[in-house]
DNA sequence: AAAGATTGATTCATCAATCTTG
DNA sequence: CAAGATTGATGAATCAATCTTT
């Protein structure tokens, strides 16, 4: 019980500090990063329902997002061809060099915010434990 | 590394789910319980100055929290009289009584949705852990 | 009608500017 | 001027409604 208020307080104490720090030194956000990593991961490109599945927005937060990275430059979308329904994006040059950037800065981030301060037992136990708490509320 | 990221998801799983259950079954947010968990803690009257130091939120966020929490009459406001810049605030006895019921529901489903997942050593690990990075991150 | 995606209305958080009291 | 608090402008997230294609 009290290590829910430490999980919620540590939580608002380095989520803002990475993204403002991923803003100065990369100029996108934590979620934007975490969009353009998802697609990079999907090997470049992907359909708007992969990434729904893939990361934790709402369809229309997604749309809105990936609107606003394009408009930006980070990805090109089009029109599926076989479904007409599907929007297909792509990184763009750039996309893949402000993510090559960002992940730099985001190693180094959570290097210094959050692994250095546990010993790897203490991250196996964190991650065993956080990964748990996801399957059990959101058995995907 | 990979601890970090299911850090995040387990936020962005857990939290919201919270938040809705609260809403539903209490009539509260999340936020809005903090800050009468808070207010509560410090003997039921605090001012704004102190609130702000206890709950994580901008000054101005505060601000318009009470300000609706004041709306929906579970906490009354009044210039502090020794020092006429401060505002005092007191929970109502509607705000108490909604305190009592959010404190129910968030003790339930704290129960089943987090401490119910871990074992008390695992537990323990992750409040010295999640107490460690606060403290890192911010040593206020 | 259902799936994929976007848009409209609303909510709520932040920063920066402001107002009032000390 | 500094401290305590509020207000204005803006940004971003959500739900519900909508549009297009299957």
């Amino acid at each position: 019980m009290k290590a829910w208020g430490a999980f919620l307080r540590a939580h608002a104490d380095l989520v803002p500090r990475m993204d403002r720090l991923l803003r100065k030194r990369a100029g996108v956000a934590l979620r934007d990063y975490d969009v353009l990593a998802q697609v990079d991961l999907a090997g470049g490109a992907c359909t708007m329902r992969e990434l729904d599945r893939r990361v934790l927005l709402s369809q229309s937060g997604l749309s809105r997002l990936v609107q606003r990275l394009a408009d930006e430059g980070f990805v090109g979308r089009a029109t599926n061809e076989g479904d007409r329904r599907g929007v297909d994006l792509r990184l763009t040059a750039q996309g893949r060099s402000v993510l090559r950037r960002a992940r730099k800065v985001q190693a180094e981030e959570v290097r210094t915010l959050f692994a250095d301060q546990m010993s790897p037992e203490e991250a196996r136990t964190v991650l065993r434990v956080m990964r748990r708490l996801s399957e059990h509320a959101d058995p995907s």
